[in-house]
DNA sequence: ACATTCAGTTCCACATAGTGAAACTTAATT
DNA sequence: AATTAAGTTTCACTATGTGGAACTGAATGT
């Protein structure tokens, strides 16, 4: 529930640890609740978050005496997105794939262990802000982190494998990197995944990883709807769109560029 | 062009100043190209690059031998856009006043002097992800920068103020601080501002502060059209809506608080 | 009104962690 | 083969960050 990279040594990791610790509350926090979850001395993360909060990547609101993530990390995380994510070389195949399957579209890239989705298109209700980018999710039980599992490479995948939490979400979540295992050598022999309701009742969706070359694991894309809305079997007919998207973004990727640095 | 925060100290302001210039660079730029542009020796920033990298701040293509910022900041981002900005807040009014207005609302907020757009709604074609939170504008010469700075105390005002470029990005453009302060004065008066295609040809634009308590800035929101589709004196029937949204926004604002923290 | 507690802040001797000049390796260029 | 430029490693130095402890001040209890 705490450590979450490898850090440890560096004033760099401490406080971008912090960062993290900070905004995986989810609210804004006092300094004493952050004080009692890490190991550092009063002191010193007094002066981390004096700190982080000079520099913009806390907030910190005086009437509450409390922090919260910056928006220097807004400013920061457009170019991510931009440079960085899957999301801007893949908007137009998703825009076509989301039209054809009239369900929601997510795309995901590995963050971690983590899913982290970079882009959401929703066919019937439109706009989805940061609100959805941005958001993380695990990744034995989502589709998209399935997908991303599978074709991980040997060293991180068994890293991301043990990070697990396997909280039984649902009925249906695998509770056991065994069980996850099991599941992914299918999801490898047959070239895409599937969420039988694993992490939300009722919430299904098929996921197709994102190979660079036909191997390395650039992301993972996804079409999800309801148990009310359809089904698995339904769902599976969309199985050809989505691998051929997944294809096509990968290509892209692969392939895109960005423009040169002029001289001067 | 180069210098940023107050900084100077600090090996984490050294690791965040490197972050923004790798960031603002807006292309996954080479190691000896930042070299080139900050007065840190070679040594120091390899090291800074490694640790940033090391800790997902930063991304490492190992083909093109270039770093861009890294997925991370996204997901860091995604809890500060939530709990720092006012876009969660202000979604439903702005939701409901770009149905009204049938143009472009833009949501903004200050970050160091220059603007910070946190959420963006178009009428006409939705959906705008990242590719617009994030963004960043000239403070000067856009209507929702002047709305801010009209009304911010004297302090950080003048500090703004002194920090814009004044680059003549049309005709239309104050291009000096003098200009800008008399347009700052109206628009104290007036209650809002008018950007008269000072930064896009042929984009106009009304902009109101978002006030708490009628005083303090916590930003600004427009609504932005074309001298094609329409003209600041058609624009400016829409002021009582945009005034009252404004309002409605810095109520909520204020009002708003997160969930207690719950005991355990 | 006084005592108690707890959150937040300051202090300062100490040494860890970051620094940067220089040397070195590697890859590209002539 | 010689030359240049980009990237990487080394190492002595000390600036920077550390953390125990003492201080302040507000909030709660007696």
């Amino acid at each position: 529930m705490t450590a979450q990279r490898p850090s440890g040594d560096g004033t760099i990791a401490k406080a971008l640890d912090v960062l993290d610790l900070v905004a995986g509350m989810q609210r804004p926090v006092r300094f004493a609740e952050v004080l009692a979850q890490v190991s550092i001395p009063k002191a010193t993360l007094y002066r981390l978050f004096q700190t982080l909060t000079a520099q913009g990547m806390l907030q910190y609101d005086v009437d509450r005496q409390t922090y919260a993530p910056g928006l220097r990390l807004v400013r920061l995380a457009h170019s991510a997105w931009r440079q960085s994510s899957l999301a801007p070389i893949a908007r137009p195949f998703i825009d076509k794939l989301a039209e054809k399957a009239g369900e929601t579209i997510h795309l995901a890239q590995m963050d971690n262990g983590q899913v982290l989705y970079v882009d959401k298109r929703n066919a019937a209700s439109p706009i989805e802000m940061f609100s959805q980018a941005g958001k993380v999710g695990p990744g034995y039980c989502t589709g998209v982190g399935k997908a991303m599992l599978a074709f991980m490479s040997q060293e991180p995948q068994s890293q991301a494998i043990a990070r697990q939490s396997y909280y039984a979400y649902t009925a249906h979540t695998l509770t056991s990197s065994q069980a996850l295992e099991a599941e992914l050598a299918d999801i490898r022999a047959e070239g895409f995944a599937y969420d039988r309701e694993e992490h939300e009742p009722g919430i299904i969706c098929i996921a197709a990883p994102i190979l660079s070359n036909g191997t390395r694991v650039m992301g993972a894309l996804s079409i999800t709807t309801s148990v009310q809305r359809s089904s698995l079997k339904e769902l599976k007919k969309l199985k050809p769109n989505l691998l051929e998207t997944a294809e096509r973004i990968a290509e892209a990727a692969t392939t895109w560029q960005f423009p040169e640095p002029e001289k001067g």
